[in-house]
DNA sequence: TCTATTTGACCCAC
DNA sequence: GTGGGTCAAATAGA
């Protein structure tokens, strides 16, 4: 039966969350989840009027990534384009609790370049109101080049991404995108950069590079708070700490154990992947 | 049988 | 009018 299409059954009001757009750059920073989830931002309540929030106006994020599933949240595809004067189709996904719970989260995803691994720009729309519990997963964000750094050097951003997606079916979507994660293989020159503290930190540093003073005492003596590929692949995991503690902003360290993922390059992976849980930095690092 | 994905069409913002 | 975002039937896979 052909039904009626129930249109765009959302009307959305948000308060104006301008695009936090990162040109030409990689990750934006999101406020933290404390504070109104994923965006920072409320979700969408009745509007006043019945019509769609443009879209121009709709509160969005975007950030470059090498592993754009990969981000703690479990998402239902539900669309595929092709795009004008694009080479790769976009694609379309929105909170797999859409339904149950209201969800209005839906992500875009849209291939960059055809690099190994290919670079993805995600465009997050509206934050979580799913309300389940959040299980931080490892993100690998790609940042710009600082000014100054090799050609085609990247700075890998370890990060949490979930900001309260997740739940009864995430396990199933973490290792289908730990699949997928896989194929992001190594870019030559990059740069990996363990994000120990919150993204305004990060962002704020010019070169991307945490001094070590940020870096808690026992991570920056186990580890280097960056280094390189090739440092990586040629020097073993440094030995975790295994205390929980502090940076100078008052952030929690969670132990290594918990942290890492033992991913191993000779496999094709990433290396160690560091993460905070979101009350960590009191934020999503990534957003 | 159920759930997720694919895909063409529809609708709307620009 | 065009391009992009979403819907929903069809299809595939578990």
């Amino acid at each position: 039966m052909a039904s009626p299409r129930l249109k765009r059954e959302q009307s959305f009001d948000f308060e104006e969350a301008s695009a936090q757009e990162a040109v030409g750059s990689a990750s934006a920073s999101y406020s933290p989840p404390g504070g109104g989830g994923v965006f920072g931002i409320s979700p969408p309540e009745s509007s006043p009027r019945d019509g769609r929030k443009r879209r121009k106006d709709r509160p969005s994020l975007v950030k470059h990534t090498f592993t754009p599933h990969f981000d703690g949240h479990l998402w239902r595809k539900y669309g595929q384009k092709n795009i004008k004067d694009s080479a790769f189709p976009r694609l379309y996904y929105r909170c797999s609790y859409r339904e149950d719970r209201q969800c209005l989260a839906s992500k875009l995803v849209q291939q960059e370049n055809d690099d190994d691994p290919p670079l993805y720009r995600v465009t997050y729309t509206y934050e979580h109101t799913c309300n389940t519990t959040p299980v931080p997963t490892p993100d690998v964000v790609a940042e710009q080049p600082p000014p100054g750094a090799a050609g085609d050097a990247y700075l890998l951003r370890f990060g949490s991404s979930a900001g309260g997606g997740g739940g009864g079916a995430h396990q199933q979507q973490t290792e289908r995108e730990r699949q997928q994660q896989n194929t992001a293989r190594r870019r030559p020159f990059m740069m990996l950069s363990f994000d120990s503290s919150s993204s305004h930190q990060l962002h704020e540093q010019p070169h991307a590079f945490p001094p070590d003073g940020q870096l808690p005492a026992t991570a920056a003596a186990a580890s280097p708070s960056s280094f390189t590929a090739a440092e990586a692949l040629a020097a073993p995991p440094p030995a975790p700490p295994l205390t929980t503690t502090m940076n100078d902003g008052g952030d929690l360290f969670s132990t290594w154990d918990a942290l890492r993922y033992g991913l191993d390059y000779d496999h094709g992976h990433l290396g160690n992947h560091v993460y905070l849980p979101d009350d960590c930095n009191g934020g999503d690092d990534n957003y």
